[in-house]
DNA sequence: CGCTAACGTTAGCGATGACTGACAGAGTGC
DNA sequence: GCACTCTGTCAGTCATCGCTAACGTTAGCG
Protein backbone atom coordinates (compact mmCIF):
# COMPACT_ATOMS: atom_id res chain seq x y z
CA UNK A 1 0.00 0.00 0.00
CA UNK A 2 1.86 3.12 -1.33
CA UNK A 3 -0.79 5.71 -2.51
CA UNK A 4 -4.11 6.35 -0.76
CA UNK A 5 -7.16 5.39 -3.03
CA UNK A 6 -7.87 9.30 -3.14
CA UNK A 7 -4.97 10.23 -4.16
CA UNK A 8 -4.82 7.69 -6.40
CA UNK A 9 -8.10 8.76 -8.35
CA UNK A 10 -6.57 12.35 -8.59
CA UNK A 11 -3.80 11.83 -10.28
CA UNK A 12 -5.34 9.70 -12.40
CA UNK A 13 -7.90 12.25 -13.62
CA UNK A 14 -5.09 14.70 -13.55
CA UNK A 15 -3.82 12.55 -16.43
CA UNK A 16 -6.00 13.75 -18.85
CA UNK A 17 -5.25 17.36 -20.46
CA UNK A 18 -8.97 18.25 -21.01
CA UNK A 19 -9.98 17.52 -17.41
CA UNK A 20 -7.19 20.18 -16.31
CA UNK A 21 -8.75 22.08 -18.69
CA UNK A 22 -12.02 21.67 -16.80
CA UNK A 23 -10.64 22.10 -13.37
CA UNK A 24 -8.98 25.66 -14.78
CA UNK A 25 -12.42 26.63 -15.64
CA UNK A 26 -13.84 25.94 -12.53
CA UNK A 27 -10.89 26.88 -10.29
CA UNK A 28 -12.23 30.75 -9.31
CA UNK A 29 -15.85 30.19 -10.55
CA UNK A 30 -18.81 27.60 -9.97
CA UNK A 31 -20.06 26.71 -13.53
CA UNK A 32 -23.11 24.37 -14.36
CA UNK A 33 -22.33 21.38 -16.39
CA UNK A 34 -24.02 23.03 -19.75
CA UNK A 35 -21.59 26.10 -19.28
CA UNK A 36 -18.36 23.43 -19.08
CA UNK A 37 -19.28 21.80 -22.30
CA UNK A 38 -20.07 24.56 -24.17
CA UNK A 39 -16.56 25.75 -24.09
CA UNK A 40 -15.43 22.37 -25.26
CA UNK A 41 -15.97 21.26 -28.91
CA UNK A 42 -16.64 17.69 -27.75
CA UNK A 43 -20.12 16.42 -26.75
CA UNK A 44 -21.53 17.51 -23.39
CA UNK A 45 -21.73 13.19 -22.70
CA UNK A 46 -17.89 13.29 -22.90
CA UNK A 47 -17.77 16.37 -20.58
CA UNK A 48 -20.27 14.87 -18.08
CA UNK A 49 -18.03 11.71 -17.85
CA UNK A 50 -14.99 14.18 -17.02
CA UNK A 51 -17.15 15.86 -14.39
CA UNK A 52 -17.87 12.45 -12.92
CA UNK A 53 -14.38 11.35 -12.93
CA UNK A 54 -13.08 14.55 -11.42
CA UNK A 55 -16.02 14.24 -8.99
CA UNK A 56 -15.40 10.80 -7.40
CA UNK A 57 -11.54 11.71 -7.16
CA UNK A 58 -12.52 14.49 -4.88
CA UNK A 59 -11.26 17.38 -6.96
CA UNK A 60 -14.58 19.02 -7.92
CA UNK A 61 -17.47 19.63 -5.63
CA UNK A 62 -21.31 19.23 -6.86
CA UNK A 63 -23.93 21.21 -6.13
CA UNK A 64 -27.69 20.90 -7.38
CA UNK A 65 -29.88 23.69 -7.82
CA UNK A 66 -32.93 23.11 -9.48
CA UNK A 67 -32.07 20.70 -12.86
CA UNK A 68 -28.36 22.65 -12.95
CA UNK A 69 -25.21 21.05 -11.50
CA UNK A 70 -22.66 23.34 -10.26
CA UNK A 71 -19.13 22.37 -9.93
CA UNK A 72 -16.36 23.79 -8.71
CA UNK A 73 -13.10 22.82 -7.83
CA UNK A 74 -11.85 21.80 -4.34
CA UNK A 75 -9.38 24.19 -2.95
CA UNK A 76 -8.41 20.76 -0.06
CA UNK A 77 -7.76 18.57 -3.16
CA UNK A 78 -5.13 21.39 -4.07
CA UNK A 79 -3.32 20.89 -1.00
CA UNK A 80 -3.70 17.09 -0.85
CA UNK A 81 -1.53 16.71 -4.11
CA UNK A 82 1.03 18.99 -2.83
CA UNK A 83 1.51 16.92 -0.16
CA UNK A 84 1.67 13.86 -1.63
CA UNK A 85 4.35 15.42 -4.32
CA UNK A 86 6.64 16.50 -1.60
CA UNK A 87 5.94 12.94 -0.12
CA UNK A 88 7.58 11.37 -3.44
CA UNK A 89 10.50 13.88 -3.25
CA UNK A 90 11.08 14.39 0.08
CA UNK A 91 13.06 11.54 2.27
CA UNK A 92 12.41 8.49 4.22
CA UNK A 93 11.84 10.40 7.49
CA UNK A 94 8.45 12.08 6.15
CA UNK A 95 7.69 8.80 4.75
CA UNK A 96 7.93 6.98 8.02
CA UNK A 97 5.89 9.72 9.21
CA UNK A 98 3.14 8.91 6.51
CA UNK A 99 2.93 5.36 7.83
CA UNK A 100 2.71 6.09 11.29
CA UNK A 101 -0.63 8.28 10.06
CA UNK A 102 -1.73 5.90 8.44
CA UNK A 103 -2.34 3.44 11.13
CA UNK B 1 -2.50 27.23 -24.57
CA UNK B 2 -3.59 24.71 -22.06
CA UNK B 3 -0.31 22.87 -20.90
CA UNK B 4 3.51 22.70 -22.44
CA UNK B 5 4.25 19.13 -23.93
CA UNK B 6 6.35 18.24 -21.32
CA UNK B 7 4.16 18.96 -18.28
CA UNK B 8 1.73 16.65 -19.90
CA UNK B 9 3.81 13.73 -19.92
CA UNK B 10 4.94 14.33 -16.23
CA UNK B 11 0.59 13.88 -15.38
CA UNK B 12 0.59 10.94 -17.34
CA UNK B 13 3.34 9.20 -16.18
CA UNK B 14 1.94 10.27 -12.55
CA UNK B 15 -1.13 8.53 -13.61
CA UNK B 16 0.70 5.06 -13.05
CA UNK B 17 1.17 4.23 -9.37
CA UNK B 18 3.65 2.09 -10.31
CA UNK B 19 5.54 4.82 -12.01
CA UNK B 20 4.85 6.57 -8.19
CA UNK B 21 6.49 4.07 -6.82
CA UNK B 22 9.17 3.64 -8.37
CA UNK B 23 10.24 7.84 -8.12
CA UNK B 24 9.89 7.59 -4.53
CA UNK B 25 12.44 4.65 -4.68
CA UNK B 26 15.29 7.03 -6.77
CA UNK B 27 13.85 10.08 -5.15
CA UNK B 28 16.88 10.41 -2.24
CA UNK B 29 18.98 7.94 -3.87
CA UNK B 30 20.19 6.91 -7.19
CA UNK B 31 19.28 3.14 -8.64
CA UNK B 32 20.09 0.76 -11.03
CA UNK B 33 17.36 -0.68 -13.14
CA UNK B 34 18.22 -3.86 -12.31
CA UNK B 35 17.87 -2.78 -7.63
CA UNK B 36 14.64 -1.03 -9.28
CA UNK B 37 12.71 -4.02 -10.88
CA UNK B 38 14.09 -6.46 -7.90
CA UNK B 39 11.65 -4.28 -5.67
CA UNK B 40 8.36 -5.12 -7.60
CA UNK B 41 6.98 -8.27 -8.59
CA UNK B 42 6.44 -7.15 -12.19
CA UNK B 43 8.87 -8.25 -14.72
CA UNK B 44 11.96 -6.52 -15.87
CA UNK B 45 10.55 -5.42 -18.76
CA UNK B 46 8.04 -3.47 -17.22
CA UNK B 47 10.09 -1.57 -15.28
CA UNK B 48 12.40 -0.64 -17.77
CA UNK B 49 9.26 1.02 -19.81
CA UNK B 50 8.22 2.41 -16.84
CA UNK B 51 11.99 3.97 -16.38
CA UNK B 52 11.29 5.21 -19.97
CA UNK B 53 8.10 6.46 -19.53
CA UNK B 54 9.50 8.63 -16.83
CA UNK B 55 13.04 10.06 -18.57
CA UNK B 56 10.92 11.11 -21.22
CA UNK B 57 8.44 13.05 -19.16
CA UNK B 58 11.59 14.62 -17.13
CA UNK B 59 10.71 13.41 -13.64
CA UNK B 60 13.93 11.29 -13.56
CA UNK B 61 17.34 11.34 -15.31
CA UNK B 62 19.83 8.78 -16.20
CA UNK B 63 23.10 8.14 -15.90
CA UNK B 64 25.64 5.18 -17.37
CA UNK B 65 28.25 3.64 -15.46
CA UNK B 66 29.70 0.77 -16.95
CA UNK B 67 26.68 -1.84 -18.19
CA UNK B 68 24.34 0.01 -15.45
CA UNK B 69 21.59 2.93 -15.78
CA UNK B 70 21.53 4.56 -12.65
CA UNK B 71 18.30 6.92 -12.25
CA UNK B 72 17.45 9.67 -10.14
CA UNK B 73 14.17 11.87 -9.57
CA UNK B 74 14.43 14.98 -10.73
CA UNK B 75 13.88 18.01 -8.40
CA UNK B 76 13.39 20.86 -10.45
CA UNK B 77 10.85 18.30 -11.52
CA UNK B 78 8.93 18.87 -8.08
CA UNK B 79 8.87 22.25 -8.44
CA UNK B 80 7.38 22.31 -12.27
CA UNK B 81 4.74 20.06 -11.21
CA UNK B 82 3.80 22.31 -8.15
CA UNK B 83 3.43 25.70 -9.72
CA UNK B 84 1.32 23.69 -12.39
CA UNK B 85 -0.88 22.78 -10.00
CA UNK B 86 -1.18 26.51 -8.44
CA UNK B 87 -1.78 27.53 -12.13
CA UNK B 88 -4.40 25.29 -12.13
CA UNK B 89 -6.42 26.24 -9.03
CA UNK B 90 -5.59 30.23 -8.58
CA UNK B 91 -5.20 31.19 -11.71
CA UNK B 92 -1.50 32.22 -10.62
CA UNK B 93 -0.19 32.19 -14.17
CA UNK B 94 -2.34 35.32 -15.40
CA UNK B 95 -1.74 37.16 -12.17
CA UNK B 96 1.99 36.49 -12.46
CA UNK B 97 1.62 37.51 -15.99
CA UNK B 98 -0.17 40.76 -14.76
CA UNK B 99 2.79 41.15 -12.54
CA UNK B 100 5.17 41.05 -15.10
CA UNK B 101 3.66 43.78 -17.12
CA UNK B 102 3.29 45.87 -14.62
CA UNK B 103 7.37 46.09 -14.21
C1' DC C 1 -50.68 16.19 -16.99
C1' DG C 2 -47.98 17.24 -21.05
C1' DC C 3 -43.94 19.59 -22.43
C1' DT C 4 -39.35 21.33 -22.27
C1' DA C 5 -34.71 22.12 -20.35
C1' DA C 6 -30.65 20.41 -18.14
C1' DC C 7 -28.26 16.49 -16.92
C1' DG C 8 -26.60 11.74 -16.15
C1' DT C 9 -26.28 6.80 -17.87
C1' DT C 10 -25.55 2.92 -20.99
C1' DA C 11 -23.72 0.36 -25.01
C1' DG C 12 -20.44 -0.02 -28.14
C1' DC C 13 -16.19 1.32 -30.77
C1' DG C 14 -11.43 2.70 -31.71
C1' DA C 15 -7.18 4.00 -29.45
C1' DT C 16 -3.99 3.84 -25.83
C1' DG C 17 -1.46 1.54 -22.13
C1' DA C 18 0.65 -1.98 -19.00
C1' DC C 19 2.25 -6.34 -19.14
C1' DT C 20 4.97 -10.86 -20.56
C1' DG C 21 8.36 -13.50 -23.27
C1' DA C 22 11.96 -13.70 -26.60
C1' DC C 23 15.66 -11.25 -28.65
C1' DA C 24 19.47 -7.67 -29.23
C1' DG C 25 23.14 -4.71 -27.65
C1' DA C 26 26.86 -2.79 -24.78
C1' DG C 27 30.38 -3.29 -21.32
C1' DT C 28 33.64 -6.30 -18.39
C1' DG C 29 36.75 -10.15 -17.51
C1' DC C 30 38.91 -14.34 -19.05
C1' DG D 1 37.65 -14.35 -29.33
C1' DC D 2 34.17 -16.25 -25.66
C1' DA D 3 31.25 -15.98 -21.82
C1' DC D 4 28.68 -13.45 -18.55
C1' DT D 5 26.14 -9.46 -16.73
C1' DC D 6 23.09 -5.65 -17.06
C1' DT D 7 19.80 -3.55 -19.65
C1' DG D 8 16.80 -1.85 -23.58
C1' DT D 9 13.70 -3.17 -27.53
C1' DC D 10 10.08 -5.70 -30.20
C1' DA D 11 5.79 -8.28 -30.90
C1' DG D 12 1.67 -9.55 -29.21
C1' DT D 13 -2.19 -9.80 -25.69
C1' DC D 14 -5.68 -8.12 -22.55
C1' DA D 15 -7.59 -4.35 -19.96
C1' DT D 16 -8.73 0.44 -19.70
C1' DC D 17 -10.00 4.97 -21.53
C1' DG D 18 -12.20 8.68 -24.10
C1' DC D 19 -15.48 9.32 -27.29
C1' DT D 20 -20.33 9.33 -29.75
C1' DA D 21 -25.28 8.26 -30.10
C1' DA D 22 -29.50 6.90 -28.06
C1' DC D 23 -32.11 6.59 -23.88
C1' DG D 24 -33.55 7.62 -18.94
C1' DT D 25 -34.32 11.00 -15.17
C1' DT D 26 -35.45 15.06 -12.59
C1' DA D 27 -37.18 19.89 -12.01
C1' DG D 28 -39.97 23.63 -13.42
C1' DC D 29 -43.83 25.78 -16.27
C1' DG D 30 -48.31 26.11 -18.64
Amino acid sequence: MTSPAPLDDMFRALAEPRRRDILRLVADTERAAGEIAAEFEVSRTAVSQHLTVLRESGLISERREGTRRLYRARREALRELQKALDGIWSGALDRAKALVEES
